[in-house]
DNA sequence: TGTTGCAAACTGTGATCACAAATACACTGC
DNA sequence: GCAGTGTATTTGTGATCACAGTTTGCAACA
C-alpha cells in the first residue's frame, strides 16, 4: 500500500495537477506546518519543472484557503486560530455528518468491505507497540473518505477535501507530537461508526462522527498552542 | 447598483483573480450556457491582456468543477444532466439548509437590514409586468447570499459560492426562459424564508430555503431539456 | 455528387523572459 | 558599537515563445 495515496487524481494528465497532488499530499499528512513559507521557484528546482505548473498548483490551493498569500504576496500556509478552527469544525460536522448520514442508506455490499478494510487497518496500526503514525493518519484518512464516496454523492468528495486540506496541518501535526489520542478517542468512535453504519443507522453514525471530529478538534485547542 | 456586482473579491489585487470574477459573473448569471466552448486565447485578446492571468482563472474554475475539460484538452461549460442536477441538489439543501439555520441563529440587525434590502430588491423586481430578468437573478444571488453570510461561517462561503457557479448555468438560463416561475414560487418561499428568520425559527428557516431549491430544481427537470 | 486526403489554423501546455516590489545584507557614517 | 543606507538577491506576476495535438476547411479524386 503506497502510503502517499493519490486521493485526488489517481494519474494526473498535466504536471500542474501533479503538483497540486504533491503539495495536497503533504498538506493532508501534516507535512507542512502552519507558517511555514512556500517559494514558487524552490518547489520548481526541487520538482525539477518549470515554475508554470507550480504556479497553477498553488493558485488551486489558495483558492481552497489551504495556502494564503501575505500582503506582501509571499505565500504561506495558513496559521491556524482558535477560532477558525472551531468555525472549520462546525462546518465539517454539518457537511460530513451530512454525507456520513447518506452513506449509511446507500452503501452498497462492495463499499462496506473497503470501508471495513481501512477500518482494520487503521486498528491493527493503532493496536502496535509503537504505530506508525504516518500510516495511521493514512488510513484514517482512508477509512474517512471510503465512508464519504459511499453517500454516492461526487461531488460532495471535493468539497470535503478541501475542508481536510485546511485542517490538516494542526490536525495531523498534533497527532504525531502526542500519539495516545489514536489510541484513545479515534478507536471508541470509530467502532461506534461502524456499528451504526453495519445497521443503517444514519442518525447514529452521525453522531459518532460528530464526537470524533468534536473529539478530535478539542484536543488541539486543548494543547493551548493555537493563537 | 452596479448588475455585476463584485461577490467574489471587491478589487481583484491580481489579474487572474479579476478574469476569474469575470468569468464566475458570467457563470452565475447564465449568461454562458452548458456545452459552450471557450477559449483561452480568446477570452484572453477579448479581455485585452495575455493567456496567463486567463489559464489562472480557468484552471480554478475547472477546480471548482464549474467548468470541465474535456479527453481533447477543451475547455467547455459542462452539460447538466438530470441526475446531476439531483445530486447537487441534494447537496445544496444539506449545505445551505445549515447555512440558513445557523443564520436563523446569528443575525444581528446590519445583516437583517441588508437581508431586507435584497429581499425588497427581488420582489420589486418581481412586481413588474416586464421584469429585468438579469436584475431579479442578481437580487436573488444577493438575498441568498447576504443570509449565509449572517451565519458568521465565512469559510463556508467558497464552497456554497462553488455551489452556485455549478447551477448557474441551468437555473438562470431557464429563469430568463420562463420568468414567471419567479412570480409564483420564489415569493412565496421567500415570505416564508424571511418571517421564520424573523423569529429565528431555524427549522422553518430552513424548511421554507428547502422548498425553494427543491421548487427551481423541480421546475428544470420538468421541462424535460436535461439529457 | 460524394468521399477522401492534406494542409492551414487553432487548441492547451510548458518553458522562458522581463519587470517591479520586497527582503536580506553588508557597508558606511556617526 | 550602532543606526542608517546603499546594493544585491529573491520574490510573485504577466507576457511571450515553442510545441504537439486536434479540429477545420477546402480541394482533388472516384
Amino acid at each position: 500500500m503506497a502510503l502517499a495515496a493519490p486521493l485526488i487524481e489517481d494519474e494526473p494528465s498535466t504536471l500542474g495537477a501533479r503538483v497540486y497532488a504533491e503539495l495536497s499530499g503533504l498538506l493532508m499528512r501534516g507535512e507542512l506546518s502552519p507558517g511555514d513559507k512556500l517559494s514558487l521557484r524552490s518547489i520548481a528546482v526541487r520538482l525539477g519543472l518549470s515554475m508554470q505548473p507550480v504556479r497553477q498548483a498553488v493558485d488551486r490551493l489558495v483558492a481552497d484557503e489551504a495556502l494564503e498569500v501575505l500582503p506582501n504576496r509571499a505565500v504561506r500556509v495558513p496559521v491556524m486560530t482558535a477560532a477558525r478552527l472551531a468555525e472549520i469544525t462546525r462546518i465539517r460536522i454539518a457537511i460530513e455528518g451530512f454525507a456520513t448520514e447518506e452513506a449509511a442508506a446507500a452503501w452498497t455490499a462492495a463499499d462496506m468491505a473497503e470501508i471495513s478494510r481501512h477500518d482494520a487497518a487503521f486498528r491493527r496500526e493503532c493496536r502496535k507497540r509503537a504505530p506508525d503514525l504516518a500510516r495511521a493518519v493514512t488510513a484514517n484518512r482512508d477509512l474517512h473518505f471510503s465512508i464519504y464516496r459511499a453517500a454516492g454523492l461526487p461531488s460532495l468528495m471535493p468539497i470535503i477535501e478541501g475542508l481536510w486540506l485546511r485542517v490538516g496541518p494542526v490536525l495531523n501535526l498534533d497527532m504525531r507530537a502526542s500519539p495516545e489520542r489514536i489510541k484513545l478517542g479515534a478507536g471508541r468512535c470509530h467502532a461506534d461508526l461502524m456499528a451504526a453504519l453495519a445497521r443503517r443507522d444514519g442518525r447514529a453514525a452521525r453522531a459518532a462522527l460528530t464526537v470524533d471530529i468534536t473529539g478530535a478538534a478539542k484536543f488541539i485547542a486543548s494543547r493551548g498552542i493555537l493563537p
